[in-house]
RNA sequence: CGGGGCGUAGCGCAGCCUGGUAGCGCACCUGCCUUGGGCGCAGGGGGUCACAGGUUCAAAUCCUGUCGCCCCGACCA
């Protein structure tokens, strides 16, 4: 039995300044972490137990579907360069030498091991598919870890990694974990949407993210009240109202009209009196040349038209243009590109422009298509022109038209056309099917059924740990601490004598605590010889769901006092009934 | 990596501008007292003022540099 005079439990009454979200004052104050370094965190005991109760879960639900397997955090540098990622992950990466010079690096994720061993030892096609995972520290050396425990650079994933025959068997695979997820998740009681996720650029084809809402989270979800669409921002899309074009004017020609000094969407659309709707922006930017000889890195213009009232996904374009390396241009690359300054930019021409001899790569964003007589920049200062109109105007090929914007609140779903609901959440799990990248650059190989060599492929799933504790504390904390779910509290009960100086209500509630542990329940017997106000005030701090009183008034009744911590409520209990009273509270949840 | 802020006792802070004995609340230790919401009284311990260099008779305080941490932006479980 747990005794909180025995145990280390240092709780705060004050928050160290540097805490910021719920989540991370209510997990120092606690005394469930400690950090020892910036985005490096020390669990303590009720921390750890937390964790444990989250990663058997995780443990169980895999298990059903897949093999626990136990991998190695360093690894040789090697298999990295292998898959490419030696250079890929650049300074996400924390990296060593060891005594010999060799370089080694500490694992962001698995997938090269896995593979390494999939190619070693997977031969025929008898031995597919297979699931394997494990539960592990990875190590990222992130720019700005934060948030407490939500962005670190340490921090415990589980990852599972499967390996099939052909796109149907990773179906199969895909559709197991997105399975597995949804019953961990529940089990942990978390609150959580799936979204539809972007798949990078690196060839991975389809993605889903388990996100929950909070204020906290780095990522935007946009959801349909209606009906069940649900995306990323960076993958988001939107239905658009139907906006009512320009009559033709004149010969049905651009036609410059000067705007002296009207350099901003806003300035023209007042300026001419038009709606931003009806306008085109331009936006200008010098990404880096993925292709590239190695050592020379070169740089590509790259032009992006957009709808005027829109925004554009960072996300979206690097995903058209293939890499995430992109800047504005300066302002000597605009004139050299256009011969215009900014803010009077514009499409005329687009199919011959160059800087340094390098065709500049034009993309047309889709709300553009099929509309017509729009205002646009005229590359010439103080100038735009009336009447653009793509394809008529200039040139756009099928592969120049993408989704580049970023979808706003109340844009129309998609699917049904409901408006569009944007907030904030946190990834918690991303399923992903990876295609056969990093089996076929590191050479697994099965025979098929006909003794055919072929490519087996993978897919690559992912759980944050902590982040499923700490999403359960922002979603249930209050100005006293925070509540979690019993499936993954360190205690789902703790007892408290009012006063341990009173024999009779230390034993009986001793007695308490011990047949509820009998009946299976993890319980702490808050024994400390404290007055009550400290005791309750730890007890509401530190996330046990159910507090049993034991007070001299009730006791001489034969009675203890239940505390629902979530609602702050209390239910007086005979006390022959308590052990069945919590266990169904237990069973049954709050 | 760009921008901003902060480093003084375990935590929260004052002192710095205008150089001269390092201070407050909470926590901690001892004793008494108290026991249904961080109780009271008395006594006590704890600081190379992030580090290094400089200016000065004298530096927490002024100057320079370094490091650490936090926050806002670009990246991810």
């Amino acid at each position: 039995m747990h005794r909180w005079s025995q145990l280390f439990i240092p709780t705060l009454r004050e928050a160290p300044a540097d805490a910021e979200v719920a989540s991370h004052k209510y997990l120092l104050r606690s005394g469930y972490v400690r950090q020892l370094a910036a985005g490096i965190y020390s669990y303590l005991f009720l921390g750890q137990r937390a964790m444990l109760k989250i990663t058997q879960i995780v443990r169980e639900e895999m298990d059903k579907i897949g093999q626990e397997f136990y991998l190695p955090a360093l690894h040789p540098a090697e298999i990295w360069q292998e898959s490419g990622r030696w250079q890929v992950m650049g300074d996400n990466m924390f990296r060593l030498k060891d005594r010999k010079g060799a370089d080694l690096c500490l694992g962001m994720t698995e997938e090269e091991v896995m593979t390494s061993i999939a190619r070693r030892e997977l031969r025929s096609y008898k031995q597919l598919p297979q699931i394997w995972y494990q539960i592990q520290s990875k190590f990222r050396d992130e720019p700005r870890p934060k948030s407490g425990l939500l962005r670190v650079r340490q921090f415990t994933m589980k990852d599972s990694y499967s390996f099939d025959l052909d796109p149907a068997g990773l179906d199969v695979s895909y559709q197991k974990h997105y399975d597995a997820y949804c019953r961990i998740f529940d089990r942990c009681g978390l609150r959580y949407v799936v979204v539809e996720a972007h798949s990078g650029a690196m060839g991975g084809s389809q993605s889903h993210e388990f996100m929950v809402y909070t204020d906290a989270g780095e990522d935007f979800v946009v959801s349909c009240p209606n009906c069940r669409y649900a995306a990323n921002l960076e993958k988001a899309t939107s239905r658009l109202d139907v906006v009512e074009d320009y009559p033709d004017v004149g010969d049905g020609k651009p036609a410059p009209v000067h705007t002296p000094g009207m350099k901003t969407i806003e300035d023209v659309a007042k300026f001419l009196d038009v709606s931003p709707k009806n306008k085109m922006k331009t936006l200008a930017l010098m990404a880096t040349d993925a292709e590239a000889e190695a050592g020379k890195p070169r740089e590509i213009p790259v032009v992006a038209f957009l709808r005027g009232d829109h925004s554009l996904n960072e996300a979206k374009l690097s995903a058209a243009i293939g890499t995430a390396d992109f800047r504005p241009m300066r302002p000597e690359e605009i004139e050299a590109v256009f011969g215009s300054p900014a803010g009077f930019l514009g499409p005329i021409g687009s199919e011959n422009w160059h800087y340094q001899g390098i065709k500049a790569k034009v993309l047309v964003e889709r709300a553009l298509l099929g509309r017509k007589n729009l205002i646009a920049g005229a590359n010439r200062e103080d100038y735009h022109l009336r009447n653009v109109t793509p394809q008529r105007d200039f040139p756009v090929a099928n592969h120049q038209w993408a989704d580049l914007r970023a979808v706003e609140a109340g844009e129309g779903c998609p699917n049904c056309g409901t408006p569009l609901k944007v907030a904030k959440a946190v990834e918690i799990g991303h399923i992903f099917k990876l295609g056969y990248k990093y089996a076929e650059s590191m050479g697994a190989r099965v025979l098929d059924k006909d003794g055919k060599e072929v490519v087996p492929i993978m897919g690559s799933y992912g759980i944050g740990i902590e982040r499923i504790l700490t999403a359960a504390i922002e979603e249930n904390h209050d100005s006293d601490g925070f509540f979690l779910p019993p499936q993954i509290a360190p205690f789902e009960v703790v007892v408290t004598p009012i006063n341990v100086a009173d024999e009779k209500l230390r034993s009986v509630a001793q007695e308490i605590a011990a047949k509820l542990q009998q009946a299976g329940h993890d319980v702490l017997l808050d024994d400390r010889d404290e007055r009550p106000g400290v005791k309750f005030k730890d007890a509401d701090l530190v996330g046990i769901p159910f507090r049993v009183n034991v007070g001299s008034k009730k006791v001489a009744e034969g009675k203890v006092e239940v505390f629902h911590r979530s609602t702050r409520k209390s239910e007086d209990a005979s006390i022959p009934e308590i052990i069945d009273i919590v266990g169904n509270l237990l069973r049954h949840g709050q």
